[in-house]
DNA sequence: CTAGCGTGTTGAACCGCTTCGACGAATCTT
DNA sequence: AAGATTCGTCGAAGCGGTTCAACACGCTAG
């Protein structure tokens, strides 16, 4: 491999002035550049990114620590994670992969400043990786929140307006008894941001609209989705709306009230929370609330770097729901008599 | 953060006993050993990665190019990316995370000594990355096999075996009129590696075995496995068995079937090819070849690590399919003829 | 008693880049 | 015309490790 020495004689100049072409922090006269950028591309010239690392203490490569597991609903993270890597390179930055379990992983990548930054999904109501993340010297932000979002940068969708969205859409439609088919248990028992925020919006908004709600676990199989509507069923007999907020389950949810012959955006109205290629994927197109996976990995990135360079405070950014009917939901019983 | 010269000042010993303390490559006396790890230990030190790598020339960084646009099979996508990334850290390495797209991130990683070796997944036949990698000074593996393998590393699915066996189980068993549900049109398009080599078993097997085998692209919608299912049953109507070679149309095949009022596993014998975990979470158990893709994905990794150190030759390794009878396979109309 | 050896430790060179202070030449002031 | 600026370039000092040759030490062997 050919060193910035080479390319410098090469070049007939001194290799800082190669360095400042190619980081363009000092001014160099345009023949010089020539000379030095022809020399450059003459040797297939590559900094050494170690090297590179340690002079500047910059790696230019972030570390994104997703959930591999399978059971949350993997087409969706790979969402988070297309949107978080494409836009690293927007930045000129590579993505250092690693595994939510992998706690000391974090250790490793922050205490050997392998990278600039973090971005950590996934997150957990109480989760062990915050305190961590929050001594790095690196900074970080969170897709998901944890109970106590001080003094972290974090970005998602706002579950819990989400949650009232969904609830007040139903309500307005006349629907006085609607039903959460949710997360499943294991996401509910670890207390997944996403899921609890959710719940809260949800309870809070039936209350306010004086609407019953009931909620209901639900595993992404098959067979967890349909014992979860027939559960749902045979406890409350008179919803009339169903929100499905569980990617996985949601085809097999549709199947199950089409087996019952209960007829979606008729007899039943259910709203989705998830990506809208999900909601258009199913068997009627589903009226839904958008979760922008994608764009909510890119926007991780763009806060984490406007941490990097100017101290920008921490902040938090939910984003606002966007409820976009579609033929899944319809009026309810009580329609009109408002 | 502590270095190097911090540990050492602090238990009395020079900055290279230190760093042999940590790379075990001489021999130290337990008491220095054990002053030097107490003041590790004490400082919390932890190496910088980016010196590391300038002065040994390694890194402990694997590349691992993924697809990761929608399209291809999301799950099972990511469960080789689970067996790359469990396995790399048994090595003691960690995952560069590239979008197989962007070609210019092979230079980007080898050119500028980002990482030690290379995982490369998703092959096309002429595959533009293979010359790339072939040339780098890192080793690498492919998942998948370019057209002429020549001189490369490769791991897989033995799929041309694999169409070969689902022929042959449906031939013995009395099924004279076959066909194939694979890839998307897309995939196909692309001349992706596994799609063209399980037709290929396919189509020999067909003709050694005297069946017929009709060869139908699915898109993995819904809405694709429904036309495919339709267009190869009015095409062939006296099919009897079918091969799905597409995991995420699965679901929607045997909905399609069900809906025509086929009944799996005795009108219709139906082998998958897909993950473990997919063949079980259909409606039926799925009589199945497995893809075993996460121990595909440790095997690569397996495999660069072993041309890391030692100059083992190139290899590929084709791992031998194996079919499990489930209940979606059943006699079909000759069977006992023979 | 000395030569020879193995063990444990060290100093120093080096890996390839960034960056700061300095400097010569050209341009601008006054 | 001399001093002050600006512009473009350079030399050298790190950044924080690894590794090699060398050396001090206590042994055994001759």
């Amino acid at each position: 491999m050919a060193t910035i020495d080479d390319v410098a004689k090469a070049a007939g100049v001194s290799a800082s002035t190669v360095s400042y072409v190619l980081s363009g922090k000092r001014p160099i006269s345009a023949p010089t550049r020539a000379r030095v950028e022809r020399a450059i591309e003459k040797l297939g010239y590559r900094p050494h990114a170690g090297a590179r690392a340690l002079a500047s203490a910059r790696t230019n490569v972030i570390a994104l620590m997703a959930p591999l597991r399978v059971g949350v609903n993997v087409p969706v993270i790979m969402q988070f994670v297309t949107g978080v890597v494409t836009r690293a390179r927007d930045f000129d930055h590579d993505v250092l992969l690693l595994t939510q379990d992998d706690v000391s992983g974090l250790d490793r990548v922050t205490g050997g400043s392998m990278v600039d930054a973090l971005v950590m999904m996934d997150i957990e109501a109480d989760d062990p990786r915050v305190p961590l993340v929050a001594a790095a010297k690196q900074p970080s932000v969170l897709i998901g929140l944890p109970e106590d979002p001080e003094g972290l940068s974090c970005v998602d969708l706002d579950f819990e307006a989400a949650g009232r969205l969904a609830v007040r859409h139903l309500a307005a439609a006349g629907h006085a008894d609607v039903a959460l088919v949710g997360s499943p248990p294991e996401v509910l028992r670890r207390h997944t941001s996403y899921a609890e925020r959710l719940m809260r919006g949800l309870r809070n908004q039936a209350r306010a609209s004086d609407v019953t709600v009931r909620v209901e676990a639900c595993d992404s199989s098959p067979s967890g989705a349909s014992e979860a509507v027939d559960t749902l069923l045979a406890a409350a007999p008179g919803t009339t709306g169903i929100i499905v907020h569980n990617e996985g389950a949601l085809p097999h949810v549709l199947s199950r009230l089409a087996e019952r012959d209960i007829v979606v955006g008729e007899d039943m109205s259910v709203v989705a929370v998830c990506p809208r290629d999900v909601a258009l994927a199913q068997r009627i197109p589903m009226t839904s609330i958008d979760l922008p996976a994608e764009d909510i990995g890119r926007v991780a990135v763009d806060m984490v770097m406007a941490r990097l360079d100017g101290e920008h405070p921490s902040e938090t950014r939910l984003l606002a729901p966007v409820l976009t009917e579609r033929e899944s939901s319809a009026p309810g019983p009580a329609a009109g008599d408002g």
